[in-house]
DNA sequence: ATGAAAGCGCTAACAT
DNA sequence: ATGTTAGCGCTTTCAT
């Protein structure tokens, strides 16, 4: 083949035009003549042209572009986490002539989420990676976005429906699979076991139980799941663990493993602790914080399942800014973040 | 402070200077008036200036920069993995005018790793990431290579002593102690379990085996370790597994759990198979592979400590690539690479 | 509708 | 020892 590097100068030249010209071809300008637009694009694959991303790169700096992280205020610790990640992804892309910014509001109110979509988009954003409701609001304000021409990317929870570029997150289905695997490898006597969650009739909650029923169907031997709702607040958390300790006593079974599906496992942690059951119950939490790592270290808690927030902060900025630089899309709808099996031997504080 | 973003024309202005008299002396290059050195370089410092990536990239262009990974073509299946790291990390910084060429080679010949590293550094790479026996020959060569200017970076297992940039790899007596938390911990009653790893006298090998001793004595009541050598082969890793149950019935005692340390997980596997262990002993091993994965799903292994290959891949062309184009080196010296627990329900296919 | 040219920040070749 | 200039590939005026 034709050892030439394809470039714009290049294309310009086989087909007897201006590198302007071949510029505006490509990128659908108006005010080129469609038979040459024609030519030059046909040119462009024959010679499999991709743009070159520190030239583009080195352009922006002229009027460098923005993209925006709209984050929760809400879930701090693990929100302020992803933010690391998003951080270091603005290390990594700020001499690509493209800044970050993070925005950080009230993700459960839809209405705050969708208006702060619009304005980023009034700003001038050039893309923008989100946390938000799966409501119609938002999946509107995401579609608003697309359709203006900036690219949208879900984080750690999609919308779904809209047309964002794709999701980064976990599978949480197969999340519940890997607690309820961990559980049953470590019972293997039968009993019971409480999985508390937050609302089932949020999906991504509902999700993670699902996963944990198959699982535990799949892999133990004689284990019963007991689900209780705690939503979301400490009080009914406590609560409902309580009964459902309560209720195994009176029901003569043993309580033998706690899978702690929902975002309030202090609750969780706190029954355990007050009931001393560290060594008497395998416990399988989600996600880190200060109080699940202390938790691991006073044996109180096996194992925790965490999502990697810092691939999660990293990873939309990364698609984006190469979808900015080479036009690039990414290469599939849905990046599941990693499954962390995490214990007391593998923190990493 | 100055609004000004510091660029190379910038500071020449500041300094009353040509803007290849500010390069020069950034860059210690020869012929630069001291003094005058002296005072662009403070005020560099002073305004923070950052050489940026996207300029520097466009420029590589003109020659483009050579990277060089050296790989084993030994422990194929990992390797392999590995190397689809270092393609995606090539793919990543193409258009920064950096090529990554793969050299595939028997990494335990140690005058065959010294003589490819002085060959690259002879060919005009500019940085080597290597995979090498931990032997004066190999050291004398990184060293060669470092005074040469040529940065070098040891992956997968490190070349202690060495003037190398850093280690990216695995923190392998963590990696025992977390094989000793899962086997603890899906051991409640006692018994024996046998460690199988190559060879003690490796270093290696050696410190998986610490760090699975001290994690038993920490996480386990009342299991006791076995450790057998297999030295590599097939044959004798069979052998010594064979022996150790023998023995263990001998001396009366269950053997409860079996944590297979060495590269020839096969032998391992095998062994379980025949004597239809599977259920009655827990099984953790190190690394994936095409039969790993077969024995997770017939359940014949229950975990496997994975070191992402992938990443060992990646990370030290993204370093090498950094350097070159920022300057800045690594910010630490071990790049750990993350110890990843798999059982069936995270295959990740 | 198209061409020409300037410039993003940096470096290497050339000129003084 | 230092200044000047061209050029990496791309986009964006400004001219035609």
């Amino acid at each position: 083949m034709s050892g030439e590097r394809p470039t714009i100068a290049n294309i310009a030249v086989l087909a007897a035009v201006s590198r302007g010209t071949v510029d505006r071809a490509l990128h659908d300008r108006r005010g080129v003549n469609p038979a040459v637009a024609q030519s030059v694009r046909r040119i462009a694959r024959e010679l499999g042209y991709v743009p070159n991303r520190a030239a583009k790169a080195l352009k922006f700096n002229n009027h460098p572009k923005t993209l925006v992280v709209i984050l929760p205020t809400s879930n701090r610790e693990y929100f302020d986490q992803l933010q690391r990640g998003v951080l270091r992804a603005r290390q990594d892309i700020k001499d690509m002539g493209i800044a970050v910014d993070v925005v950080r509001l009230d993700c459960d109110h839809e209405t705050a989420v969708a208006q702060a979509i619009d304005r980023q988009i009034e700003n001038g954003a050039a893309g923008v990676a989100l946390t938000g409701p799966d409501t119609v609001l938002v999946r509107e304000a995401i579609d608003r976005a697309v359709a203006a021409g900036v690219p949208v990317i879900t984080v750690n929870s999609d919308v779904t429906g809209s047309r964002r570029l794709c999701f980064v997150g976990q599978d949480l289905k197969r999340s519940g699979l890997v607690a309820a695997e961990l559980l049953s490898k470590m019972l293997n006597r039968g009993g019971r076991v409480i999985a508390v969650t937050g609302n089932l009739t949020f999906r991504a909650h509902a999700d993670r139980i699902v996963g944990f029923r198959v699982g535990i169907a799949r892999w133990s031997t004689g284990l019963h799941v007991e689900v209780r709702e705690g939503f979301g607040s400490y009080r009914e958390t406590f609560g409902c663990m309580q009964k459902a300790l309560v209720q195994a006593d009176r029901d003569g079974e043993n309580v033998v493993g706690i899978y702690m599906a929902t975002g309030v496992n202090q609750a969780c942690i706190d029954i355990v602790r007050e009931r001393q059951l560290a060594g008497k119950v395998r416990v399988v939490t989600n996600d880190d914080s200060a109080s699940i790592r202390a938790a691991l270290r006073s044996r109180e808690v096996d194992f925790t399942i965490c999502q990697d927030p810092i691939h999660q902060g990293y990873t939309p900025l990364r698609i984006l800014s190469d979808y900015l630089l080479s036009g690039e899309r990414p290469a599939c709808e849905w990046y599941r973040s990693p499954i962390q099996i995490v214990g007391e031997s593998n923190l990493t504080d």
